[in-house]
DNA sequence: TATACTATCATTAGCAC
DNA sequence: TGTGCTAATGATAGTAT
């Protein structure tokens, strides 16, 4: 009755930004803040239909991405490759073009390498694949629908696992949908900008399951609004 | 004393993450939610050690991007040459490193090309150029800390506009410091890590003009934690 | 396009599991 | 390493300049 002295919970404090020297604290904001930073990017992407790519790099070597809409590769190609800049061109940015267009033409080689056959059965098979994959995902969100919000939840804990299972092998299939997808497309690349199966992509999960953040819940730290690989 | 009808003024409401239609909304939100990502990636960078690159592109093929603590390109290259992942490789990661590797070579011949004499000379002439910089940093810090925080303000606006003047330049002369000392490390490089002098552009204009951010409104609607172009 | 203002909404530091 | 809690800090939508 008396003994309410010290019930304070601690919340939050302002704290100087500066480096965190405490290993598992810094490690624990590291954590906490990427999937912040991530969840702002995937807004912004969403919001203003920006593609966006984040890389990090610890000193220790470790390192971890995120991009949404497109896939980080293309994201970042097309940074180098475009100019990064209108005014100042990056340092070396004559030859990167230059080399990395090559990759594109080795890449068209390794392609045909892969499959000796001609270019039209290799179509075939990776669209035969994208179908297959297609289903999966379908069935794959009829399963999430379970789950939607609005509905009453019975055991929690248990159903958010389900939940971030069947995100993660959405994203898993849909990351594999769009590699086939982007294979499919290179060996009959003409237009410049290959780009509608990149909108076709664009949503990802988001898009895919329900056009929205469906609860606040349903994302809680798990940072799948786009691609995402973790240390 | 009776007609304070409507003069609420509108705060802040609650926004669905869906694609905003109107286009100065979407405009204006994305300016700001830029900057928004990018303090946020700065402060992570600073807080936990980290390098972080940003990537943005609009579908109307404008770009830009942002990193702390190291140039973009060199958080890219890492990105790209070390693997994004450790299970699953890039899609050509293979040739990009390959390729990649091949960017450096020509970077140190473009480097001897830009200058036919000896390498050495060349040093000399970038370590002079670095010392000019540095003064001229210190320069500006000095002029800078006339505006440091705890100042009792005089003219507010005048003075802001001081500031960034200021912090802009403060940032190029960074920039073309961190370039030539970039330029003045490669022919050196045998050390498969030069992070040295890396780290010692870590701070950027913050640790070298304050260890912390200043103040809130020091940095006010000016992306320059770190590099920062601006379509 | 950027900035100021203000009422909200959103993120997160510290702590305990 | 990640999660839940709480309170406080921080970000920002709408509007006008």
């Amino acid at each position: 009755m008396g003994d309410d002295v010290d019930k304070r919970k601690t919340g939050r404090v302002k704290r100087q930004v500066v480096r965190i020297e405490n290993d598992a604290k810094r490690q624990l904001t590291f954590s906490r803040r990427r999937n912040g930073l991530i969840k702002k990017a995937y807004e912004l992407s969403v919001l203003c239909n920006i593609d966006v790519a984040l890389v990090f790099h610890s000193p220790d070597g470790h390192f971890s991405h995120f991009s949404a809409k497109s896939r980080i590769e293309d994201v970042l190609y097309r940074f180098v490759s475009l100019g990064h800049d209108k005014g100042r061109a990056l340092e070396n940015q004559e030859y990167l073009i230059r080399t990395i267009d090559e990759i594109r033409n080795e890449d068209d080689i390794a392609l045909k390498t892969f499959s000796p056959t001609d270019s039209n059965s290799i179509a075939k098979k990776l669209q035969e694949e994208i179908i297959t994959l297609e289903q999966q995902i379908q069935m794959a969100q009829e399963q999430l629908s379970i789950y939607e919000p609005n509905i009453s939840y019975a055991s929690g804990e248990e159903l958010e696992s389900c939940e971030k299972a069947l995100l993660k092998t959405m994203n898993r299939l849909i990351q594999r949908k769009n590699d086939v997808v982007k294979k499919e497309q290179e060996p009959l690349r003409h237009d410049p900008r290959g780009e509608k199966m990149q909108m076709d992509r664009t949503g990802q999960i988001i898009s895919e399951g329900g056009e929205e953040m469906p609860s606040s819940s349903f994302f809680e730290g798990l940072s799948d609004y786009g691609y995402c690989e973790k240390w």
